[in-house]
DNA sequence: AGGTACATGTAAGTAGTTACATGATTAC
DNA sequence: GTAATCATGTAACTACTTACATGTACCT
């Protein structure tokens, strides 16, 4: 059972917004699907080349002699919609945060009050950043995107919320310093 | 700027609170770290091999001919300090269920209400066992993990309680089935 | 003219998974 | 005796990142 990358669904889901270049791309899904997508132009690059090769994107010069605009073909939008309606693919989770506050007894609580006042940080800055996205979405209510696009942005506050009440928890938890600042 | 592994520090982290085989070292990750971190046996191995050739662990022979415990040396505890406080090498977010839901227009408000419910079902029945393993946590009060490790729990349950909120969310935010059932 | 952003790609390397192979021990 | 579980490993493969190489376009 081999796993299939999901590149291609960010990929062509980028560009069946509207034909854009593969540095485009890179900036579109970094910038709009940054808090829970990612990719690499080590990725996006030879991801296009295939699906030009199998005619699921056309390359459509622009006036410029460098770059090239990128657009979705029918048979890439028929690709995009099986490859959405197929499982979704879990990657094991490696949450680095919880791996060491699990072991935290060795690492002491002063360390360990740093790091989730870090996490707290930004958790705090990811929610203020949301509402002006959903500013943004809710500016254009004609897109059929919208009511999809206010899920994630959703999606991503009420992780941030979580986020901010774990860690005032976690403070709380925390053993008082001179208990076990110091034992093997 | 090569990015290392973060297995060392949970096979390490495993030993440390007690000796066990690597099949167990396997078992302890995926049943007590399992929310928030996995190895499989071909990371799990290589590793301790190393890790043994390096004296930060040693094969202690148990009683059988098969099989061996490992325990930590003194070293492999230094090192695992260490490692714990290193920073915190993030992995890009990859999450396939927001991915889709981003590009939902194209899937159709019934299968995103599918996949809603879905992550539904995983988040409650997630936060209900949390309940217990709480429990277990607190009936040993003297393990100075105990307060580490009702952190972890707590973000596990903040994050399974979130997921649900915003599944609940979500299914109201979709689009009534017809309006956008089939278009372009 | 020089710097910054745009643009396309490749090469090398890491981390990780899955699948396979093999055998010992335990429980029934 | 046989099936499930315990136990240790290896081989093949994939996805992905980083770093590099190269060049164009635009702004000042």
């Amino acid at each position: 059972m081999t796993r299939h990358s999901q590149t291609e669904i960010a990929v062509l889901g980028a560009l069946s917004v509207e034909p854009m270049t593969g540095y485009a791309v890179r900036a579109a899904i970094t910038e709009t699907l940054g808090d829970f997508w990612s990719e690499s132009f080590g990725q996006i690059y030879p991801t296009l080349g295939r699906l030009e090769a199998v005619g699921h994107v056309r390359r459509a010069t622009t006036g410029k002699t460098s770059g090239s605009k990128f657009e979705i073909t029918e048979s890439g939008l028929a690709r995009l919609r099986d490859l959405l309606a197929e499982p979704i693919d879990v990657l094991p989770p490696r949450n680095g945060l919880l791996l060491r506050l699990f072991f935290g007894h060795l690492l002491g609580p002063a360390v360990c009050a740093q790091l989730i006042g870090d996490a707290l940080d930004r958790a705090e800055a990811a929610a203020s950043t949301y509402a002006a996205v959903r500013a943004e979405i809710l500016a254009d209510p004609h897109n059929p995107h919208a009511p999809y696009w206010l899920i994630t942005v959703t999606a991503g506050e009420r992780a941030a919320a979580a986020q901010v009440e774990w860690a005032r928890d976690a403070l709380a938890l925390l053993p008082p310093e001179a208990a076990s600042a110091r034992e093997r």
